[in-house]
DNA sequence: TTGGCGATGCTG
DNA sequence: AGCATCGCCAAT
C-alpha cells in the first residue's frame, strides 16, 4: 500500500545535467540538495529558486572566456561552481551542458527540511534561512573549498530528483513554476532565465530589475 | 512597506 | 572600479 508514493529518493546523475542551463534550471525546482557536514550530519533542502547562465549571456562570468575564477563552468556537467562576491558572500552553482560549453545554474533559494541542529524555529523563520544565494551558502557552509567538486551520492553535496508526490502536485497545479527575469544584474536583465516556486515563502523576496518599469 | 546604502574583498 | 548580496535604517 502506498508503495508508489514511498519510493526511495533518486540521485541526480551528471547525464541528466548535460543539457543547456535554461533547460535544466526549471527542472531543478522541486529537486533536493543534500549537504553532508564533516561530522556526518546532513542538511536537506528543496530547491525553490534558480537562475540559468549560458553562452552568449553578457551577465555570465564566462562571457569573456575562461579565467582562473570561472574555468569550472567549462567542465563536465555535475561539477560545483562556487564564487565569492561582495566581499562576504558565496554563491553556489551547478555546472550543466557538455564539456567545453560554459553553462551553469545558480541555486538561489532552498526550503530547508529541518532547522540546523540546536535551533528552534517557526516554519516561517526556517523558510528564510536559505532564501537567497548568499544565505543558502551561509547556512549550508558552502565556500570556495567546494569549488570544482563533483555532485555525487555520499559526497559533501549531491542532488535528488523530485519526489513522486511533488511531481503529482505540480501536474495537478497545486503549485507552479514561475519564469521571470534574473536578479541583481547590470547586463542581460531582459533574459527571462529565473524560475521560482509559486506561493513559497522560502523564495528570495527581491524583485528583478525588469519588474520595476 | 519600500528604497538607498555600507560592509567587505576578489577579479580582470 | 565593479560586483549573480544582504540587512539596516530612514522615509513613506
Amino acid at each position: 500500500m502506498g508503495e508508489s508514493l514511498t519510493t526511495k529518493a533518486e540521485v541526480i546523475e551528471s547525464e541528466w545535467l548535460g543539457r543547456p542551463a535554461p533547460d535544466v534550471a526549471p527542472d531543478l525546482i522541486g529537486c533536493t540538495l543534500v549537504r553532508t557536514f564533516p561530522d556526518g550530519i546532513q542538511m536537506r533542502g528543496l530547491i525553490v529558486e534558480t537562475e540559468a547562465y549560458a553562452p552568449g549571456d553578457p551577465a555570465f562570468h564566462a562571457y569573456r572566456g575562461r579565467s582562473d575564477r570561472n574555468w569550472v563552468v567549462f567542465e563536465a556537467p555535475g561539477h560545483v561552481y562556487v564564487y565569492f562576491i561582495y566581499g562576504m558572500y558565496h554563491c553556489f552553482n551547478i555546472v550543466t551542458d557538455v564539456l567545453g560549453t560554459p553553462s551553469a545554474v545558480l541555486v538561489r533559494a532552498l526550503q530547508l527540511e529541518a532547522a540546523p541542529h540546536g535551533l528552534t524555529l517557526s516554519a516561517k523563520q526556517l523558510d528564510r534561512l536559505a532564501a537567497g544565494p548568499g544565505k543558502l551558502c551561509r547556512v549550508l557552509q558552502i565556500d570556495r573549498s567546494h569549488n570544482a567538486q563533483r555532485l555525487e551520492q555520499n559526497a559533501t553535496l549531491w542532488l535528488e530528483h523530485r519526489s513522486q508526490v511533488w511531481q503529482q502536485n505540480l501536474d495537478a497545479q497545486q503549485h507552479k513554476i514561475i519564469q521571470t527575469t534574473r536578479i541583481g544584474l547590470t547586463k542581460g536583465m531582459d533574459i527571462p532565465w529565473r524560475w521560482y516556486l509559486s506561493n513559497c515563502s522560502a523564495v528570495s523576496k527581491k524583485l528583478p530589475q525588469s519588474s520595476l518599469a
